[in-house]
RNA sequence: GGCCCCAUCGUCUAUCGGUUAGGACACUUGGUUCUCAUCCAGGAAAGCGGAGUUCGAUUCUCCGUGGGGCUGCCA
């Protein structure tokens, strides 16, 4: 049971990724029905940079992710966008990039240490430790900082306020937490999940902004969903356990929370959290196989989302008419890539025959230069559409029409189309007297196959017997487009030259 | 350990108390002018366990069990 009805209000979302690697194929995910669900409702779709964490930051990964979002055609309204390939800020917000807000993060945890919301806190990563494994050893097996110690550390709360701004004052590292009221109940309604309740839970004293004078997640995030007007906040399962914290930092500002949805996750095989070591994880690593952003979208939309009808196809603009957070699973998915191969072949099979050629036109070039200008390449091109997966298959695919193709006894010879290497030479022999005949004007599958036939049926063989060695002769491939559409595509000359070098294969 | 979330074919999922539990991928059988692919037709394949509510539970409740997430001066 949900509460809101969505589909009719005005709902802005926001997608912030940290920028500690390329953009993982979860997050795009997350994107995808983020800004589906401010497509849907004519409403803005903000790209946020969030790095607040220096130490993870990694050179280049923000480029990567604008970069992937756009591919994806994940294009945002608002925030950090591509200007001219250009990573760039856009909006009345800004600006977007959580290291270019820092005076905003200061000056709103000083109104939280000014409305005893927030406490300075000196301890050391020592005094944390020592801490823990004090209380450890105390019999608590998983210590917090939150009122139970908080007492006995060195924070503005245990010292006097002499004590603290002599601290600070002399300029020693601070950190600024989070002050969490005893024994509170947080209930709130999740768009996906329905009611969630923490009952008797113990949030602990978060860090809000840490010696760095950087803000952690929770701060920045939270101000900044209030700032830049967020109605909507959708973001991964594993936020779901400190959504109470966000809450009661919205409580403390005064401002109003926004909604929230929590997707599931993305599972390897063995059902635990997609992972590195067992699969691809970054976008880029499917950009670089050779997977269509159509594939892709297509089959991230239905991890963990369904249309309710048995539709399998989705364009972006279908998934923008028919998504709706209702329809999102509450359970993890297992990312299958065989699935998502299906996908892929669906698509390219779905591009225009001349777009497909043009696609694949510069690969096969780059292995036979002679495509770059082969005036008949759309027609070669068409006929491996439905026989390929990914464009990468295109060079080998198409080879044999401009190199001649290594031919060897086992490839002709074919158990089972009951080719023996005793029929072969009767058959090739065949071949050859009745292609010669063929003139150049019949040159054409059609006629190809009658005169084939024919002869096929005077010899008392089957088509297939004179066939798999024509068409292994053609093109050196266990498998291809059919012999006569081969045959048809090489011409007369290289046809027969190459049945007459059949014949000399021992 | 604590808190939270989740649970239908191998996988992604439909089902909003009554169905021969449906579809898709993968698998498999057969067909489609020769191979491969495409396409078409068919097959095998599922409600975690136990109580309860009900005339009737996959569906509602509870308890187990299992999986996952969080428990950082990471997000």
């Amino acid at each position: 049971m949900r509460i809101y009805e969505i589909h009719h209000c005005i709902v802005r979302t926001r997608f912030p990724p940290s920028p500690t690697g390329f953009l993982h194929i979860g997050g795009l995910r997350t994107a995808l029905y983020c800004y589906l669900i401010a497509k849907q409702t004519k409403d803005s779709f903000i790209l946020r940079i969030e790095d607040t964490d220096r130490e993870r930051t990694v050179p280049g990964a923000l480029e990567n992710i604008v970069e992937t979002l756009y591919w994806a055609g994940i294009t945002p309204d608002e925030g950090v966008v591509l200007q001219n390939s250009m990573v760039g800020q856009h909006g009345p917000h800004g600006p977007y990039i959580q290291s270019e807000r820092l005076e905003i993060y200061r000056k709103h945890a000083q109104i939280l240490l000014d409305t005893h919301c927030a406490y300075y806190a000196f301890d050391t990563k020592d005094d944390l430790e020592a801490m823990r494994t004090r209380e450890t050893a105390a019999g608590n097996p998983a210590p917090k900082y939150d009122a139970s110690v908080r007492m006995r550390m060195k924070n503005s709360l245990t010292m006097t306020k002499e004590e603290t701004k002599a601290k600070l004052d002399a300029g020693e590292p601070y950190v600024i937490r989070m002050k969490i009221p005893e024994g509170n109940v947080v209930r709130f309604t999740d768009d996906i999940r329905g009611n969630v309740e923490f009952k008797g839970m113990e949030i602990d004293d978060q860090i809000l902004m840490k010696s760095d004078g950087f803000p952690t997640y929770h701060l920045a995030n939270v101000v900044d969903d209030h700032l830049m007007q967020v109605d909507l906040v959708i973001r991964g399962e594993e936020w779901l356990s400190s959504t109470p914290k966000h809450l009661l930092l919205f409580e403390y500002f005064g401002w109003p929370a926004p909604r929230y949805a929590h997707v599931p996750l993305l599972l390897n095989q063995d059902r635990s959290k997609l992972s590195k070591r067992q699969n691809d994880v970054s976008v880029q690593d499917y950009i670089d196989r050779g997977y269509l952003p159509e594939a892709i979208l297509n089959f991230i939309a239905l991890l963990g989302w369904n249309p309710g009808t048995t539709q399998e196809l989705f364009t972006m603009k279908e998934l923008i008419e028919q998504f709706s957070l209702e329809r999102v699973q509450k359970g993890g998915a297992v990312f299958d890539r065989e699935k998502l191969d299906w996908f892929q072949g669906q698509w390219i099979r779905k591009i225009a025959p001349k777009e497909f050629a043009d696609r694949i036109r510069p690969l096969v070039a780059g292995k036979y230069p002679e495509a770059e200008n082969d005036p008949k390449f759309h027609d070669r091109a068409a006929l491996i559409q439905e026989r390929i997966t990914f464009f990468s298959e295109a060079p080998e695919m198409l080879s044999y029409y401009y190199v001649d193709p290594a031919i060897t006894k086992d490839l002709l010879a074919n158990k089972k189309q009951k080719v023996t290497e005793e029929l072969l030479p009767q058959i090739l022999a065949m071949l050859e007297t009745e292609l010669t005949k063929i003139a150049e004007k019949d040159w054409n599958p059609a006629h190809l196959e009658k005169i084939l036939r024919g002869a096929t049926d005077s010899l008392g063989l089957k088509i297939g017997q004179t066939l798999w060695p024509l068409r292994a002769a053609l093109t050196g491939l266990p498998f291809s487009p059919g012999a006569f559409e081969v045959a048809a595509a090489l011409g007369k000359a290289k046809t027969l030259k190459r049945v007459e070098k059949a014949k000399q294969v021992k």
